[in-house]
RNA sequence: GUCCCCAUCGUCUAGCCUGGCCCAGGACACCGGCCUUUCACGCCGGCGACAGGGGUUCAAAUCCCCUUGGGGACGCCA
């Protein structure tokens, strides 16, 4: 059972690995050419029906892909956040299945953001989710100038040029066409600039961008989505784009493009708000020579009022932090994830990771958005029901050996934890978890609702308290006795103390639940908990004998 | 506004491509029961959806069209 996995142990390098020697950063070879198997005729309006939009399925028996390379290229904003997570998840997931690897880049040409601390959070993250890369991390900073030669390539060959309207004029125009509610493209205006006059503005240091040339035949691009089917793109429906900055910087899709081409990436699997890109970007490959690789976009993941998640409106809830600082298992938050979007075909919900690696694929990724269904004023949930399910689930139904680490972390950041809970008290570590895990959600709950099983200094909850012990004052006196009778068992034993209890509620002539149900009030301090004979054996005899004895304390708290 | 994508229980989803086995299956949540000293676990049962309208067909959740709703992209952000 994989619920408390390994947790990475590549060494990550926290340093750009620019010095990763970049050869061949695409096959000088073939020249796209008008043979592009991505290019069609353009088939005009009306006529036949919109194709029906079938996704391949996997065929049987096909053979293993080749060269799977996938990555994970977070721009870093501070921590890695679930939609994220969930990317970097189904990357992993289909590099593992077929034997291929995970390059990690870090997007970080934003220099604002990409703060060391911001990089770590990304990491971190990955690192506690049980994610990791075979290559990088990569740093697009590293290999600017390998944009910009691609750029200079373009323009030399023909496929971009220089640009030289302002920032401004290009605004007024934008703002015009949209108050004429007309939608506005980028006109062309220095498109038809004459080579050698370009050249000249150049030379003569204008300032300028870099604009992709988009073919003005007919035509569109198309290409086929693992998950969207066969989706095509007008060239009329697209502007010519700016790939390089007036200060010589180039963009997004220019570097990601390239980097993707060096890293010899073969499947793009990212969130579908990079959708529209893909057109533009499949241009880019064209003009470059580069194969291109295949294409998965994942449907987002939206809050409950189908609003794309995000850091800004949504804050710590959406962190992957947040759910390692709230107890969540690492691998229960990737199998709940995982969910968010696709599923097996089968009824199956919960996976090991290797049945996991087994079940993937990207053919069964749903197309349609899903909610992560989180309430914050719940008192109940915190995050997302399913969510804390799936947790739960692992935490009951773990290796009780693996559980036995991940909540002596939680009791030692309580400063609960007891050395011998790891030597000679181990078993009774193990048997006590054991008992009390079934009706826990997160790990926080042992040194919370659990606390009384390793400390002294526990509280008893209002409701136990007003329930089983105020409810019965006279129990401020029996506890006490009962704890003598107690202290005089030979063998305490579940059997021998479940006797001697209902003996004593019989000789008072009250319901056996009334005592036993204030014992447990007194000695766990909790409303309900595992069968109290159990838990007094856990407890131990002088422990309870203890506790007991001082029921009175218990009442005068409260009456003060 | 323009372009694109999506649409099954409250939520996550199966079924759709290859129409009949679906008066729609599973999970979470919720409700009830069993178990029981409590609560949970477990088990059993219940509530609960094909967005609407047109077609096509002997037959439509499944194919086609329209409407509506939701989302994304439209940057010298990534």
């Amino acid at each position: 059972m994989p619920a408390n996995w390994p947790r990475t142990s590549r060494p990550t390098s926290r340093k750009p690995t620019a010095t990763r020697t970049s050869t061949r950063p695409w096959p000088a070879s073939a020249r796209a050419g008008s043979l592009d198997p991505y290019t069609v005729p353009d088939r005009g309006r009306g006529g036949e029906p919109r194709p029906r939009r079938a996704r391949p399925r996997p065929q049987e028996g096909r053979p293993p892909m080749s060269d799977v390379r996938v990555r994970f290229p977070p721009s870093p904003t501070g921590y890695l956040h679930i939609g994220s997570a969930r990317t970097a998840l189904y990357n992993w997931l289909f590099a593992r299945k077929h034997g291929g690897k995970l390059v990690l880049r870090i997007e970080d040409t934003d220099a604002e953001r990409s703060t060391e601390a911001s990089i770590r959070g990304i990491i971190e993250g990955l690192e506690w989710l049980g994610i990791d890369w075979d290559e990088g991390p990569y740093f697009q900073t590293a290999f600017r100038d390998e944009h910009v030669a691609a750029a200079r390539r373009l323009v030399a060959e023909g496929h971009a040029y220089p640009c030289f309207c302002t920032k401004e004029e290009l605004d007024a125009r934008r703002e015009a066409a949209r108050a004429a509610k007309g939608d506005y493209r980028y006109d062309g205006t220095c498109r038809r600039l004459a080579p050698d006059e370009a050249a000249a503005r150049v030379a003569r240091g204008e300032p300028h961008v870099i604009r992709f040339r988009v073919p003005d035949e007919a035509g569109s691009v198309v290409f086929e989505d693992k998950v969207y089917g066969r989706l095509e793109k007008a060239y009329a429906d697209l502007e010519d784009f700016v790939i390089v900055r007036s200060d010589g910087s180039p963009l997004y899709l220019l570097s990601n493009v390239v980097d993707d081409v060096r890293d010899r990436i073969s499947h793009v699997i990212r969130g579908q708000d990079g959708l529209a890109n893909t057109p533009r970007q499949i241009l880019i490959y064209r003009a470059l020579g580069a194969p291109i690789p295949v294409f998965a976009h994942m449907p987002l993941t939206l809050d409950p009022q189908k609003a794309k998640i995000s850091k800004r409106k949504h804050g710590e809830i959406v962190a992957v932090q947040f759910y390692r600082d709230n107890g969540f298992l690492p691998w229960a938050l990737c199998n709940f994830l995982v969910l968010l979007g696709w599923s097996p075909g089968d009824d199956r919900e919960l996976f090991t990771r290797e049945e996991l690696i087994q079940a993937f694929s990207l053919e069964r990724i749903n197309r349609a958005n899903s909610v992560f269904n989180y309430n914050k004023n719940d008192p109940k949930f915190f995050t997302d029901p399913k969510a804390l399910a799936v947790n739960a689930h692992y935490l009951r139904t773990m290796p009780v050996e693996d559980l036995a680490g991940l909540v002596e972390a939680e009791l030692r950041a309580e400063g609960l934890w007891d050395d011998a809970y790891a030597g000679e008290r181990r078993d009774w570590f193990l048997r006590t978890l054991d008992l009390i895990r079934s009706r826990f959600h997160t790990l926080k709950d042992f040194p919370r609702a659990g606390r009384a099983y390793f400390a002294d200094d526990y509280a008893i909850e209002d409701r136990a308290y007003k329930k089983n012990l105020a409810k019965h004052p006279d129990l401020a006196g029996w506890l006490p006795r009962l704890a003598d009778r107690l202290a005089g068992l030979a063998a305490f034993t579940p059997e021998a103390t479940e006797a001697a209890i209902r003996a004593y509620a019989e000789g008072l002539g009250v319901k056996p639940g009334v005592l036993i149900n204030g014992v447990r009030a007194v000695v766990t301090g909790q409303l309900a908990g595992p069968g109290l004979f159990e838990v007094l054996d856990v407890l131990g005899q002088d422990r309870v004998v203890d506790r007991l004895r001082r029921t009175p304390e218990r009442f005068a708290e409260r009456s003060g």
